[in-house]
Parts: C-alpha cells; sequence; structure tokens
DNA sequence: GAAGAATACGAACGATCGTACTTATGAACA
DNA sequence: TGTTCATAAGTACGATCGTTCGTATTCTTC
C-alpha cells in the first residue's frame, strides 16, 4: 500500500500522489484511503517515513552489519547507495533525491521531513567519514562535511543522470569521481577499489 | 508573461504549472493563455525554452564576452552559474535543476527538452574544458566529459542544498570543491582562484 | 473603407482533485 | 449474546483542472 506510494512519488512527484489513484492502484475505496491518513499532507509524511525506512534496509544497515567502522564502511556506503539507486528500488530512482529537489522551495512540514532524514543520513555518512579520519585512513583530509558535500553531489548526480539518459554510464562517473577523490585524500587504493568493483552478490 | 511561468515553475514544477493560475498572475483570460500555447505540453516546451534563452543570457553569454577560451573561461563559466544560482534568478534556483529531475522519470517531449537544453549546456563546459587542456593549462586531466560531469555535480548540489536549507554555506561549499579539483589537475592557482572570489560587480 | 485573419474573451464541458458526511461490516469485550 | 467502536465503503460537496466552443475585438491587407 504504502509501497507503492512511495515507488509513484518518486516518477509523479509527492505532489502528484493523489487520493483517488492510489485507492485504484492498491484495490481500497478513496475515502478508505482518506480516513486511512487523515489528509494528503498526512499521507505525503506517512510517505516520506516510509521511504525512510527502505533507505534504511537497503543502504545503511547492510553497511553496518558487513564492515566495520573506518574506510571500508564508507566505500561500502557508497557502493551501497550506487546500487540502491541502479536497482530502482524505486522505480524513478532515489526518492530523496527526487523529493528534496521537488520541496526544496516549498517550505512546510512535508519539507521538514524530508530534510530531516537526508540529514540524517548526511549525519551518518559524515560520521562514518569521522570514524575513517580518527583511524588515519585518510590524512590529507581535513573537513569531513566538505567531503560529505562533495560524494553525495556524485551521488545524486548519478542518479538523475542515468535516469534523464536511461544510461549506466553516470553511475560509472560517480565511481571514478568517488575514487579518485577518495585516492587523493590518501586513502587505502584496495579498499578504495571496492567502490565500483563486482556487485555485492 | 513567459516569465512568471518560468518563476513558479521552478518551485512548483513544471507540472505544478496551471493555465487557470497562469492567467490570474498575468490578468490574461484562461481562455486567451490556453489558446495562445494549444496546449498544456506546448507551454511547457515554451516554458523550457524561456528558461534556456535566461540562462544563456545569465551564464554562457556573459562569460564569452568576457574572458577568452581556457582556464580562465571555464572559472568564469563555474562562477557565473553559482552567480546565476544564488542570485535566484528564478525563485526556485536553477530551472534546469529543478525540472531535470522532475522529468527524469516521465518520458515525452518536455524530458527531451529539457535533456537537449541540459546537453547544451554541459556540450559547452565540456568544449570550454576541452580549449583549456589543449592549451596545456590543465596537465594532469584527460577527461574532460569525466571533469563536466564532477563540477555540474557540486553546481546542481549547492543550488538544491542552498535551497533546502535556505543558507549560503553549499555555495562556499562547491566553490572549495571545484577549486581543489581544478588544482589537482595543475591549474593555475591565481585563475581558479576567481571562483569564489568577489562578485561580478 | 471593406474584407480578412488573428487574437482574446466569457462560458461551459467532463473529469478529477481533497475532503466531509453517512452508512454498513466486523472484531473486541462485557 | 448483545453492545461498542474502529475500519472501510458509498456518496456528495465545492473547487479546479485542461480543453473547446462561439463571439467580440483588433489588426492587416487589398
Amino acid at each position: 500500500m504504502l509501497s507503492h506510494a512511495v515507488d509513484t512519488a518518486t516518477v509523479d512527484g509527492l505532489d502528484g500522489l493523489t487520493i483517488g489513484r492510489l485507492a485504484d492502484a492498491s484495490g481500497h475505496s478513496k475515502s478508505g484511503i482518506a480516513t486511512l491518513f487523515g489528509s494528503k499532507e498526512q499521507l505525503q509524511l506517512a510517505v516520506v517515513a516510509a521511504a525512510r525506512e527502505v533507505f534504511i534496509d537497503r543502504v545503511v544497515a547492510p553497511a553496518r552489519a558487513r564492515t566495520p567502522r573506518g574506510l571500508i564502511r564508507v566505500c561500502t556506503l557508497l557502493g551501497d547507495w550506487l546500487d540502491y539507486s541502479r536497482d530502482r528500488v524505486f522505480r524513478g530512482g532515489c526518492f530523496f533525491a527526487a523529493t528534496s529537489v521537488e520541496f526544496d522551495a516549498k517550505p512546510g512540514v512535508v519539507r521538514d521531513a524530508i530534510v530531516a532524514a537526508s540529514s540524517e543520513w548526511e549525519d551518518y555518512l559524515t560520521v562514518s567519514i569521522e570514524h575513517a579520519m580518527a583511524a588515519g585512513e585518510l590524512p590529507l583530509l581535513d573537513d569531513a562535511r566538505q567531503l560529505t558535500f562533495e560524494m553525495v553531489s556524485f551521488l545524486e548526480a548519478a542518479n538523475t543522470r542515468s535516469l534523464l539518459h536511461t544510461s549506466e554510464e553516470p553511475y560509472r562517473r560517480a565511481e571514478v569521481a568517488l575514487r579518485a577523490r577518495l585516492t587523493s585524500l590518501g586513502g587505502d587504493p584496495e579498499l578504495i577499489a571496492t567502490i565500483g568493483a563486482a556487485p555485492a552478490a
């Protein structure tokens, strides 16, 4: 039910969601959906919360479970993010890449929720980078937030461009960019090479 | 008339545009707008064309007029793009950053027009980089398209984030990232320093 | 100055939007 | 078994959507 809503929100936008179409697609009645969520805005908030769960399940949790703190986890997070986008977990690519641009100029509780979830992810990535710094794995880096900015720039650009051009090339561009950046900061080439390597399989 | 349409499209999206609201805002009648453009899709195409004109006037043309080919023009293009976003030439930031994400999963003539205009800009940036390469101003660079990908990633990320957080900080992040990247490619520090320097005044 | 095309208008079309109200259905609990 | 209460459905509301009429006005062109 909500999963279908999240899916279509990445294509038609969070404002493009309509209670009527959502009802038809899920087999329920229009009023059933309406009373379930109370209002469209609350539906949108529920969709954001559901997307956050999926994102954590697909990107954050696997990296936490699979790799220890440090540069290796940073690389795993980046690779898992690219897989999450590439595998079209949502039809229209990354949910937050789509909705944060849609709502960037629309103040309100929905934007606040999107910002909160996005910040959560970026804070986690920043902390992960800081762990790598503390371990001496990125000797030439002095500002973790700056690196986070640069990396999510690559990730989201790859997401949008692969959709726009229905091409895998942007993902390779992002991988090249990520590896080059980490290499320039003195990261271990062997760990860095895992970014574009064979899929998690 | 069209300028107001472009403006609101960056906030509400190109699909969020409605003929009725556009008529009210411009003082015309609803049917006047409808017959003028023929259909909503053709209105959207007209809006894309109008935004392309503004973008050229604000970013491409000034850089061409002000600086010669080579690294200096690349830096000018990047600085002018950031100013174009920062100055809120459109209320919702860069028009193409907003609409390319909105339409990335919606095939059709509107997406085609957005892709065409975006590619035009990126091709121009790539050619400009190649001129700098040919002049030996970026001795460590071997793939202009790769650098274009990385730079526009920074630009668009700064645009969206400055809107999301109503902050100027993302622009400084982008400037730092752009300068660091060009420096790592062996660019002249004096030219590169113009990116975040005093506004065009 | 008359005839023509082009432009903008008000009005209305069917469709769909978000929401509210009313009515069954069905499980939980006394 | 009878009552309560939450869930979902059906219906309807006013508003707005994109589009299409027929008409009035403006402008061009003979």
